[in-house]
DNA sequence: GGCGCGCCATACCGAGCCGGTATTGGACCG
DNA sequence: CGGTCCAATACCGGCTCGGTATGGCGCGCC
């Protein structure tokens, strides 16, 4: 599991759309769907169903999606906090 | 950044030497010692000291242990709790 | 003060992963 | 029943990651 196959996951759960995440990602459809399916696999669980429309979240799903934000934010918080302290105490 | 270079980050901060952290890991030193040069370009300032006997945490390397510490916990219970969540409410 | 040892850093190489294009298969809708 | 829109698969190229070999440096022991 990678942190980008996180930030694919929320993207594909917020648009419910593989097609339009992969847009929004600036990447291409079928390696995305490939991340999501690899994601799967290694949770051990479908986390959407698969529409004729697109996709939605199963309720493994939208579990995942909570903590896949917190620890995406936690991330950016903790690399701002290494810096600042950084910068604080330089000498 | 990626998920692997935390938990190394974690590792050799925890042996305070890189090589032991390296077996401890079950990977060579060379790779790792790329990793955490690599980890410590991303975020943009120095994580360790490299003494003659190891390496010392600085404190933004003593801040970013303990988020990083969160964030490697917190995927562990979000990965368990979504498998949970599709095996409790099967149909 | 020179010699040796142990540490991290660099050079180089091969394999596996990630992203891209092209295409298929299938469900809904007119 | 044909068109359209979706995710899924096949296949390929580049890049990252890990491995081996080696270098450079500082400490400690005579």
């Amino acid at each position: 599991m990678s942190l980008a196959q996180l930030r694919y996951f929320v993207a594909v759960a917020e648009e419910q759309h593989v097609t339009r995440a992969a847009r929004r990602l600036h990447i291409a459809q079928p390696p995305l769907t490939r991340a999501i399916r690899s994601l799967e696999d290694e949770v051990g669980a479908p986390l959407f169903t698969r529409t004729a429309r697109g996709v939605r979240l199963l309720p493994a799903g939208a579990i995942l999606l909570t903590r896949a934000r917190e620890i995406l934010d936690a991330l950016d918080a903790a690399v701002a906090e290494a810096r600042r302290a950084a910068t604080d105490a330089p000498h």
